[in-house]
DNA sequence: ACGAGATAATTAGTGTACTAACTATCTGGT
DNA sequence: ACCAGATAGTTAGTACACTAATTATCTCGT
């Protein structure tokens, strides 16, 4: 049942940052066991989302795009916006959506007023499979991170934002055209 | 050069969680937030990683067992002591190895003891290699973290810690053989 | 009003990791 | 001594996400 991974891996272990630190001095040990834990954690974190989500059929990737349509019916997204808001290229999206259609999760529709693009929206059919497994799903999420207290998670996400900000001072490169970039709520 | 995310993906965003807490009351907004954080960051830091590691021509998997390789020069290890060390299956290890050995970075020889097994070392081209990344592997290791002083880095491995024992309180599977389990330092 | 360039979606091809099944070899109980 | 079952490594087939190139459509400056 519980797979092995799904794709962040195992990461240098820490014991092997330890041994390395004794012949390169450019390793500070505190920084890499804190890098390691972090990927580890959400790996397994991850791993474990993934698992549940197996159970509904869904993959992370097939997940986010439910999400994001669940989120906005009266408003349907078209496959370039629905990229970018995942995270994904244009390229991954058409096979998330293949897929999602094939099953009857999604439809996809032409837009009248620009025949380059394509709406996509919910069928009964998705609505129904979200529901079910939406509630598991935040369930799941309580209790992954049920060890730590309320003033804990606050702790927790300061020290992320403020490593997140350092982490990603430079690249943040601009991909594409504009996409629309509505309904920003 | 950035490459767009390698395989942590973008995850629910902030916002669709919040949208979504008004519909469910299964949702707990700081338990979500907290983890799409923890996601998010750890996926960024690893993007940079593999940007990095991709420069040297090497991925996570392929760097991992260099590593592990690198840490045991003495005491030869086999694809499968690889494989679980790494996280990763043995046949994906096969093919880590496949590309590894293709480049002449590791050589595969025979275990006169066990003829099953295998015996994996880093040649004179893998070594160098290895010791040509490393410096600056642990460079951006270090500049990824920091943000973070000393301290903050203690607590955040301390509920990072916290976190890990809760989210792993059930899989743990069992998966195969023994496998050696030499060499533990 | 027309053509260069931008944008949307797709297709083709690659890389990586997985599961399942297969081959070869070893081990231990009778 | 031998065979059932365990173990090591590989192969075959699948899934997913990427880049690059392709096709269709739109937009804007002259």
């Amino acid at each position: 049942m519980a797979k092995q991974m799904y794709t962040l891996r195992d990461i240098p272990k820490y014991e092997t940052i330890r041994a390395c630190a004794a012949r390169y001095p450019e390793i500070d040990p505190a920084s890499s066991a804190a890098c390691v834990l972090l990927l580890r954690v959400a790996s397994d974190i991850l791993a474990s989302i993934e698992d549940y989500l197996a159970l509904h059929n869904f993959s992370q990737g097939r997940w986010t795009v439910m999400m994001l349509l669940y989120r906005f019916p009266d408003n349907p997204l078209n496959p370039c916006d629905l990229a970018e808001r995942a995270g994904v290229t244009r390229a991954t999206m058409t096979g998330l959506l293949d897929g999602l259609e094939r099953e009857q999760l999604v439809a996809r529709e032409p837009v009248l007023a620009d025949r380059r693009m394509l709406e996509v929206r919910l069928t009964d059919k998705g609505r129904q499979a979200l529901d079910d497994a939406m509630p598991g799903y935040f369930r799941l999420i309580r209790r992954l991170t049920g060890g730590l207290s309320t003033q804990e998670k606050e702790t927790l996400m300061e020290l992320l934002t403020k490593l997140g900000a350092t982490a990603m001072a430079e690249p943040e490169k601009e991909e594409a055209g504009p996409c629309a970039e509505a309904a920003k709520s």
